[in-house]
DNA sequence: ATCTTGTTTTAGAACGATCTAAATTAAGGG
DNA sequence: CCCTTAATTTAGATCGTTCTAAAACAAGAT
């Protein structure tokens, strides 16, 4: 069953010329003559001989391999940014090594263990809830590049690629003021990721630029029944807001569920915006008012950027935000004024 | 910036043993004595070794490493799929390199030779529209192993994982017919792929079995737009059906979509069932009857399938096919007798 | 002819692990 | 104290590529 690998001397016993010559063409380097580049070529097509990029990694330190952990694979959010990289990674002949954290610290560091022993190039990282500031200076004394992408811990220490989420939430809660809202209430989930630190910032400063009144904060964990539950929390406020801006389309969806149950229409009685625009965003009912932060975007910029550290180790670090874009439905299309 | 690997030799240099020695405690074998190999040990940890596994492969050919190609990372049934099989490989201490085909043929090709390259232990395939059934002859000839899941093109040539979509359909079509709906439209993709098939077959049958009438089939494209427009296309359907089962939940969300703009009420005027009970499937308006695949069950098989094939390479050829569950929702609730 | 110069080609040592086959050590028996 | 057997340890070759430094060749200048 296992058919022994065609290697390079076999080549170059057939073409008749030294492994060197052949490794130089196998390269695209400009140094062999034509003539003999073309010879080779052709013995390596007939061979169907594939490099073996393992064994070419132990010698030159390039593994074109680049490792990608998202804490989570079932919000599409991520998917959508995990195709961004996949793509990208693709176009550059690289190959992505996928792990899923579960936003588990013990995970990721079993995760990045694997990684290194695989020799990966870089490192896309989306960290897990409650990872050490520490971790991109750890990284860096590994000899190991990294990327944070979504999430970031230790600001600044390492290229970042991400959505603009201040503005995100300014747009919204501009357009529910416009539309004559009040009260705003933000509907968070409670893990403590600069995800969520930014969409916070960026309520308050919302809130302050505006004449909103501030509706407080409500936590639940991220996931449908979770935020359908919280309908309850929301409408139990001391002040009941009019309106209620999401952490994502999946808290948006659910709480959508969980107010008409309890004889509350969203986008009449309630507005309700979501974050992220997610493909749901259009399937709800009603179709969810949200921000678009275009995550297969953020992935390729992403990959791009480990792309470039890992041409230029000491390039500056770069941040590539992307500009959130809102889309107005009718979760929130009722104007009060 | 580049860190310089600790190798095998430094760990033997400073617990002062060989390199053999050293390379018997990473693999954990029995033949050391309980006092060496502690000390190695410490001094593995001491001085942050990582094994290098791309050198070892070299060695003994095995990378710990498996391929995964999917068609789409849009679709969520696929990246579920994808978490199953990243989780229990995660378990097996095997790494994923993903990649995502977009049912092209000529990309497939590619990213197969790329994993080729790479040394991948094995693949597991979900074949890109169009594949030719000679495909699994030929990795076998490339001595690589392959466990096709979702799709499966020359059917029986490899172990394979999958959902049983004749039996689901069935019992979508079951219901329907409880219900008191007599004629049936299946709304299916263009692309010709087993899954395709196989659900055409569980149709005809299903309906053979029932006192249903066949409401023919219409096509559209996988998405929700093209689902959406797809609606006038069953309602100006000669006869027109009473129920639509449509390939799978994201063309029943459009669909649903559509008819609510032509003005005719899905669940009520016209029953709509979905296939895959896709996480979107709770969120619809109205929710959305459809049936549960267990996508991530599904990756999870495929993944042990792979394994039990590269522990024995001569197993005989397994099929592992996970029982579908109807999920009543709405969009089907009216009971018309 | 010999010397440059420039273009191609190459022998042989890496890279970091594992395997094979043999050497070493320890323990028990006579 | 030597011999046998079992338990540990090891030297050195090997996997398939790339790198370094030098060799071989060609062509023009002297």
């Amino acid at each position: 069953m296992q058919r022994k690998r065609v290697t390079l001397g076999q080549v170059a016993q057939v073409a008749g010329v030294s492994r060197a010559t052949v490794s130089l063409v196998v390269r695209k380097s400009p140094l062999v003559a034509e003539q003999t580049r073309e010879r080779v070529e052709q013995v390596m097509a007939e061979l169907d001989y594939v490099r073996d990029i393992g064994a070419a990694r132990l010698r030159n330190n390039s593994s074109r391999t680049v490792g990608v952990i998202v804490p989570n694979l079932v919000n599409s959010f991520f998917t959508e940014f995990l195709a961004g990289v996949e793509q990208v990674m693709g176009e550059e002949d690289r190959v992505v090594l996928l792990a899923n954290s579960q936003d588990d610290l013990h995970r990721q560091r079993e995760i990045l263990q694997r990684f290194r022993g695989h020799g990966v190039d870089g490192v896309i990282l989306c960290p897990a809830e409650g990872t050490s500031a520490d971790l991109p200076a750890q990284l860096h004394s590994w000899g190991l590049p990294v990327v944070q992408s979504l999430r970031e811990v230790g600001q600044g220490s390492t290229d970042y690629a991400g959505a603009d989420y201040v503005e995100g939430v300014r747009l919204a809660v501009q357009h529910l003021v416009h539309l004559g809202r009040r009260r705003i209430t933000f509907l968070s989930v409670a893990a403590k990721t600069s995800a969520r630190e930014e969409r916070l910032i960026g309520f308050a400063r919302a809130i302050a630029e505006t004449c909103a009144e501030d509706g407080g904060i409500v936590e639940t964990d991220l996931s449908w029944e979770g935020s359908a539950n919280s309908a309850a929390a929301v409408l139990a406020l001391d002040n009941r807001p009019d309106a209620v801006l999401c952490f994502n389309d999946i808290l948006a969806a659910g709480l959508m569920l969980g107010l008409r149950d309890a004889g509350v229409e969203p986008g009449r009685d309630l507005a309700v915006v979501g974050l992220d625009d997610l493909p749901l965003a259009k399937l709800t009912y009603p179709p969810l008012t949200s921000v678009a932060m275009n995550p297969a975007g953020i992935g390729a910029a992403a990959a791009r950027l480990l792309a470039r550290r890992l041409a230029d180790a000491d390039a500056p670090v770069e941040r590539s935000i992307i500009a959130p874009r809102l889309i107005v439905r009718d979760s929130s299309a009722l104007n009060v004024n």
